[in-house]
DNA sequence: CGTTTCATTGATTAGTCTCAACGAAGGTGG
DNA sequence: CCACCTTCGTTGAGACTAATCAATGAAACG
C-alpha cells in the first residue's frame, strides 16, 4: 500500500535492453529499436510494495517490467482483495489505461522493479508507423488473456490443493523463461495472504493446503517468500499440462 | 457437444453491418468499411450447441458476432468446465488462434447465432494497412481482459449468492448495450448447468442460490433459461457498479 | 409414448471459513 | 543494546458453505 518515491532514470538504451537475453524473446529489427528508444520515456524504479499503477487512475503510462516481480489484483469496496495475475520481466502492463478511459485494476511491486516507461499518447502514433509492434502488443494483450482463462479455469473448478499446485507450477515456468529459475529451484517472493487472494482462499486455509505441498516435498516456505522445490510434482498434481513454449515477442 | 452443419452465406454487405444500430458501436469510414469488406470472407449460421471454435485447433478463422450468444470455456482433463465468459454482438472471436499458435478455449453457441468470418492470415496485412482497425482489435482485446479481470474477482472472492448476482447483472448491462434487452427485462437462454459453471458452483447449490434471487423477485427462471427482472436489485446484491459505458469499436 | 434432459428437493458429508490464540522474526525508538 | 510493536506464519475448534448422493417430477424430444 506504500507509494514510495520512484526514481526515473536511463540506465538501458533499448539497444542494449536486459530482455534481449532471454532464449525465446524475439529480436527486433534496427529500425524498431530506434523507433522504441523514442517511444520510452525513462526507466521507473520501484521498491517493494509500490503501487506502480492505481485502480481508477486514468494519467498511466506504459510499462515494461525489464527486472523484478509484481501483481495485479482488484479489490470488493470491503476489501477483499482478488489477485489476477502476476507481472514479471518482459511483461507489459497499463495497456488498459492506454487504451480505454482508466485503469480497473491496480499493480503493485513484489520487489525491487525497473520499469520501462512509454508514453501512452503516442500508442496511435506506434500502431501507425510501426504494426509490427502493434502486432506484439495485441500478441501480449492475448497472451494476458489466454493466462486468466487458465487462471479463472483453476479458481472455479480445481481444488485447493490443486490450485496452489497449479499457480507455483505456473510461476515457475514464467520465471524460468525469464532466466530467475536456478538449479531447478525458484524463489518467489509473496506473503502468504498474496497465495490466499491469488487462489480465493482464506489465509487459514491457504497456510494448511501449503502445507501439505511442503509436505510432499514440493516446495518449502521460508521467513519471507516460498521456494519451489518440485516443478514435476506440482504439475502431476494439478494435472496441468504447461504453458505452450513460443517464441514470444516484447515492447 | 454437437458440431452441427454450419452453412455458410453473405446476407450482411459491410456497409449494412447490423452492427452499426447500436447507439454505443463507433462507426468505420469508407475506407475501413471497404478494406473490411475484402477481409471479410463470408457468414457461419450456427446452431444452438455448435462448437464455433474447438480448444486444441489451430486452423480457426477470426469471427465478429453479429447475433446471438455464446460462450468461452475450458475443461479440466477429468471433464469439469469453466465458463469464461459470454460471447455478444460485437465481440470478436479467435483472436488467439489467430495471434498465437492455437486456441487454448472452446466456442460454443447458446442461441442460433450469425458470426461474420475473417481470414486468419490477412490479419497482418491488416495491421500494415489499417492502423485505426489494428488499434480497435487490440481495444477490444483490452476490453475482454477487462471483463476477465471482473469475472476472475467474482469467482474468487465474491460468495454464491453475489456471484449468481453479479453474473446476471454482467450480462444484463451488455445485452442491453446491444439492444437485446425489452422492456428493462432480459431473456437469457442458459441453462442451470451453464451457470454452475460460470460461477464455479455445483448445479445443486446454483439451484439453491437461483431459487434465493427468484424469491427476491430479481429473476425468474422459465423452462429453459432465466429472464432477468430487477437490473437495480442485482446490482445491490453483487455490489458491483456496472461497467463503464464508453463508446465502443467493432470490426 | 417411451426416453432423455432439466429443474428441484432433502439428507448427509466434505471442504473451507471464522475465531482465537500464540510464537518467531524483524523493525523501531528509546 | 534492549524493549516494544508489528507482521507473518501456525494451529485447533467450531460454524457454515457448498459438494455429493439420491430420488422425483416436468417438460422436451424423437
Amino acid at each position: 500500500m506504500k507509494n514510495n518515491a520512484a526514481s526515473t532514470v536511463r540506465q538501458y538504451p533499448c539497444e542494449r535492453c536486459p530482455l534481449q537475453a532471454f532464449p525465446h524473446f524475439q529480436p527486433h529489427d534496427k529500425d524498431e529499436v530506434e523507433f522504441l528508444s523514442g517511444f520510452k520515456m525513462g526507466e521507473l524504479v520501484a521498491d517493494i510494495g509500490t503501487t506502480v499503477l492505481g485502480e481508477g487512475t486514468s494519467s498511466a503510462h506504459l510499462f515494461t517490467v525489464l527486472s523484478g516481480w509484481a501483481f495485479r489484483y482488484k479489490t470488493l469496496e470491503d476489501g477483499r482483495r482478488q489477485i489476477l495475475n502476476y507481472v514479471l520481466p518482459g511483461d507489459l502492463i497499463g495497456l488498459q489505461g492506454s487504451v480505454m478511459k482508466e485503469m480497473q485494476h491496480s499493480v503493485e511491486a513484489l520487489s525491487p522493479m525497473v520499469l520501462c516507461m512509454f508514453q501512452r499518447d503516442k500508442l496511435p502514433n506506434l500502431f501507425r508507423s510501426f504494426p509490427s509492434i502493434a502486432y506484439d502488443i495485441t500478441w501480449l494483450a492475448s497472451r494476458e488473456e489466454q493466462m486468466l482463462d487458465e487462471i479463472l479455469l483453476s479458481v472455479g473448478r480445481r481444488s485447493a490443493l490443486e490450485r496452489a499446485a497449479y499457480l507455483f507450477a505456473f510461476l515457475f515456468q514464467r520465471a524460468k523463461s525469464v532466466g530467475m529459475v536456478k538449479n531447478d529451484k525458484l524463489m518467489v517472493p509473496l506473503r502468504q495472504q498474496h497465495v490466499a487472494d491469488t487462489l480465493g482462499l482464506s489465509i487459514v486455509h491457504t497456510n494448511k493446503t501449503l502445507k501439505k505441498l511442503a509436505a510432499k516435498g514440493a516446495l518449502r516456505w521460508l521467513d519471507r517468500g516460498c521456494e519451489v522445490l518440485d516443478h514435476q510434482m506440482l504439475l502431476d498434481i494439478s494435472r496441468w499440462q504447461g504453458l505452450p513454449s513460443v517464441p514470444r515477442p516484447y515492447i
